[in-house]
DNA sequence: CTGTCTAATACCGATTATCGATTCAACAAT
DNA sequence: ATTGTTGAATCGATAATCGGTATTAGACAG
């Protein structure tokens, strides 16, 4: 059985006429008789009964036209979601994040995509930074938006977004009215971070920084999401240096105000396996490229 | 595209070795190379990624796999049931009967036919046996179990049963004992009929032979089924002649007597267009000559 | 009985597929 | 470096297949 044989069948099982349906098919009529009597002989049955006078859809030909459609119409469909796959415009893409990145540009980059890439389905994951490095090397997930200082060599990396840290106080807090502050101004208060197991390197940075500023942080807290240690904050159990996007998270009681050290710095990168060949990706990662701001 | 490019993508994405999946295939290796050249020319997508050292499935060859199995099995399907129909063994086959068939062999037919025929449909539709003479002029019946005298010319038939009519008769009648009746006995009694628009010939020909008993019968009741009839009977309402058949309905109250004349028969045919060419058809009249007793 | 219409058959030419041999590229071993 | 090995692509020749033209066979209608 060939697709021609079907294609050929079904504008015969339409026309019911050897001759009218040759010319539809730009052909001639003899080709069409044998292409016919090889269908039948494949599928085991007589299709059409013909005779000088007439032609008709015997009780299998009729069976059969809806399944010879079903056919012709599965491959055109394969073959167009393969096309679509091999462009990256269908199938599915799976994205790691950090929660932060809530606040700093993934929905934006996101609904974007999506609207480009309307069949493609894609399947976001919170995760920390350094678990999102576990599943990239095991292709869990195809691309991360991570917190990360050091970067494995098989990962490629952009750098989407890079904010200032800022002081994060209860509302309440007598330093909360500051314009801005001195790092050594928070000596003494209880500190809220987000755990090491999160974002080693990270929280290794912060820390040097704060030694630098003479100050020797009391870290009484340790949260495995930024958000809780913003909760903390705004119930008055402490203070913390956070990423400057929290502030649009807008839980009442916390106030943020800047560090006057701007090296402080909080740095997201998009990675991805370079050796991964995912066309999905390639257009992911061409999007993300796109909606960089030019300052960076 | 064609089924041989789908037969050797699958080899090839299961082998990922141009040289094994040609071995497996019993043809060389250009002619491979070349039919998966095609196949993604067709697609519009790599579907492989091949160097010297390693072939391995794209994200659109991997799409690919399924929709390619996919229409393998169902060409392989639609082949198989052309088949199946074309030889009687699927499809569907829609039966009319007259309601009494049902105690006259209908149901041991059907049973036996579906056993052997476990793919095919059987629709199976009550009907008197002048709607059943128009459901197959109008194709909307493949056959149909009905009694009648005169057949159209376009149909063949089976005489499929021929059983005496019988007196029916309450259970407290005064003839009820009897081992079996004349005609003129039932004279003065109040008589129920099936109504002459459900049977016209048999209603005419009953009438006629009663006649030629001496029997003009007082027709009270047209009743639109023959266990209309019985139940009419068994309440104590009236009399009535009724296919032997009926004797195995067992309504409580009415009492079944042979009558001496044994020409008051009641037959039943089998009945289709000769022209109609279904093999389900074919195969299920086949089955009722298979079932008829030698007698007839 | 002839003319017309339709599908099947016979035969031929052109395209296409397959094969064997060879080439090219990437490693591995020396 | 160089050579050997492995695997896929390419080349040229042959074989199969497909579609075209011409013709045949069968059924009606005039």
């Amino acid at each position: 059985m060939e697709f021609r044989h079907l294609r050929y069948f079904l504008v015969l099982a339409e026309e019911l006429h050897f001759g009218r349906a040759a010319r539809r098919l730009a052909i001639s009529q003899p080709p069409l008789s044998l292409n016919l009597q090889q269908l039948e002989a494949s599928v085991g049955a007589r299709l059409l009964t013909r005779n000088s006078k007439s032609v008709q859809l015997t009780a299998a030909g009729l069976a059969f036209v809806p399944a010879a459609r079903a056919l012709l119409a599965q491959a055109a469909q394969a073959a167009s979601l393969a096309k679509d796959v091999g462009e990256g415009m269908a199938g599915s893409l799976t994205i790691g994040f950090s929660g932060t990145m809530l606040f700093s540009g993934l929905p934006a980059i996101l609904t974007r995509f999506q609207a480009g890439h309307p069949r493609l389905r894609l399947l976001l994951k919170e995760l920390s930074s350094s678990e999102q490095l576990i599943e990239l090397a095991q292709d869990r997930i195809d691309l991360g938006f991570v917190h990360t200082t050091r970067v494995p060599t098989e990962l490629s990396q952009i750098r989407v977004a890079s904010q200032p840290l800022v002081a994060c106080l209860p509302a309440g807090h007598t330093l909360a009215a500051q314009p801005d502050l001195d790092l050594a101004q928070l000596k003494g208060e209880p500190f809220a971070v987000v755990s090491k197991a999160v974002s080693p390197d990270y929280h290794e940075r912060i820390l040097a920084l704060c030694a630098e500023s003479g100050l020797d942080p009391e870290i009484r807290f340790e949260l495995r999401h930024w958000l809780s240690v913003v909760s903390l904050v705004a119930q008055g159990m402490g203070v913390a240096l956070v990423p400057a996007a929290l502030a649009q998270s807008a839980l009442a009681g916390a106030v943020f105000v800047p560090l006057q050290d701007q090296r402080m710095r909080y740095e997201t990168q998009c990675l991805w396996k370079t050796s991964r060949d995912s066309p999905a990706l390639s257009a992911f990662v061409h999007a993300v490229q796109a909606t960089l701001p030019a300052a960076l």
